[in-house]
RNA sequence: UGGGGUAUAGCCAAGUGGUAAGGCACCGGUUUUUGGUAUCGGCAUUCCCAGGUUCGAAUCCUGGUACCCCAG
């Protein structure tokens, strides 16, 4: 089907971002029709009953906006090339971010072509970021970029990093340019539905779950021991895969004589013998590094913008950008190096690096550690 | 079996006559499109048990019980 000039289709997921940018595109003058998206079919009481609302939510505003709502189930894709590799993940030992590869298999992809099937120029999100021309500091380029979002409280270019630009050039992302507060002032003002609806957590498509218990369905559990860096057996962990860099909730360790009061920490994972490392203090030194490698790395621009430079870095959603070094390797992977240490950098979480207000692009960490402590 | 010590929430632990600190753990809320982090709140009508003294006892007295240490 060819496209038709000015038609667009918006994710409506049921949440007020994408409400307010169907109604921000209307107002606009494009012509405008919602896609809901179901791509989980594993059904527990209440993940059913929330995707139920938000299926209404979503009707009940495209209603108020006089637009059609089409609906479509991904959930085939979405296993397949989404929840497969995240449980592949958590098998061996890493920490995924299930919702950046959704970006980049579903939303940007499976959508994007579901909607040009349905004859749409181009698709929108409620996502915060922006896209701009906007010249690089490392490449001198002068092209449109993908940008963070304009509220540096909700900016989602962190979970955006892997959508190749094609894609990216053809989607609108009208909240990116607003803050959250005046989102929400807009949906009031225009009496949607979803004016106050909460904001939603949890993995896309799937939301919120006692994550033991979720993952727990999936994958079998080993047990085993919990030690001190120097070998004390402390406590007991429930599966290595439950656990996270940094985590302190779910230990069980507390009042343990000859020991300070202050909490225990995830410090890193034996796999081989399937010992969990905890360690006191949220500041305790193994818990920070200074260094780390990625796998091969996902260019929003499909190539690096230099072999090597100074850049800034998130090494997980809402963390302020740190400054780095990075360094390109010859299998597309890059290694980076913070000016201060950071805290609980975890593989299988992405590095997204950033040249000032430009997502260049990211990469899932593979390995971190502290060389200054290395070389000493 | 002598001598000494300790018994307070899941754990560590303050409190020696005036009506149960704190920390960790745990639970709940907030924050958050991952996992986490952070933050706020909850968490012993009761102090090993039974008597007694006192206006009043976790705190003093008596008798038990349990555990620990040193002697054997």
């Amino acid at each position: 089907m060819t496209a038709t000039p000015g038609k667009v289709i918006v994710g409506m997921s049921g949440g007020v971002d994408s409400s307010v940018s169907a109604l921000l595109l209307l107002e606009q003058g494009y012509q405008v029709e919602g896609l809901f998206m179901k791509n989980w079919d594993e059904d527990d009481g209440t993940e059913y009953c929330t995707a139920k609302e938000d299926l209404a939510d979503a009707e009940a505003v495209c209603q108020k906006l006089g637009i059609p709502l089409h609906t479509a189930n991904f959930a085939a894709e979405y296993w397949d090339n989404v929840f497969e590799h995240f449980l592949a993940e958590y098998q061996a030992g890493r920490t995924p971010n299930p919702d950046i590869l959704c970006n980049r298999e579903i939303k940007f992809k499976v959508f994007l072509e579901y909607a040009e099937m349905l004859g749409a120029e181009k698709i929108a999100t409620g996502h915060y970021v922006r896209e701009g021309q906007v010249r690089g500091h490392l490449d001198g380029d002068d092209r449109p970029r993908l940008l963070k979002g304009l509220d540096p409280n909700k900016d989602q270019s962190y979970f955006l990093h892997a959508v190749p630009e094609a894609a990216i050039s053809r989607t609108l992302f009208p909240v990116g340019e607003l803050e959250k507060p005046e989102v929400r002032a807009i949906a009031e003002r225009h009496d949607l539905i979803t004016a106050r609806k909460k904001d939603s957590t949890g993995i896309c498509f799937i939301g919120e779950r006692r994550f033991r218990d979720f993952l727990q369905q999936y994958l079998p559990a080993q047990p085993g021991v919990i030690e001190t860096p120097e070998g004390d057996v402390i406590g007991e962990h429930m599966g290595l895969m439950y656990y996270t860099l940094g985590q302190r909730q779910g230990l069980g360790i507390g009042g343990l004589a000859n020991h300070p009061d202050a909490p225990w920490y995830v410090a890193a994972k034996d796999l081989e013998r399937n010992v969990l490392i905890a360690v006191q203090g949220k500041h305790h030194r193994l818990l920070y590094t200074d260094t780390l490698a990625t796998e091969p790395m996902e260019w929003v621009a499909g190539v690096a913008p230099a072999t090597k430079g100074r850049l800034t870095a998130k090494t997980r959603y809402r963390q302020a950008d740190v400054p780095c070094t990075f360094q390109s390797q010859e299998d597309g992977s890059v290694v980076v190096a913070f000016d201060d240490p950071q805290r609980a950098v975890t593989p299988g979480q992405s590095l997204v690096l950033y040249d000032g207000e430009i997502c260049l692009g990211g990469g899932v960490i593979r390995d971190a550690w502290n060389a200054a402590e290395v070389a000493s």
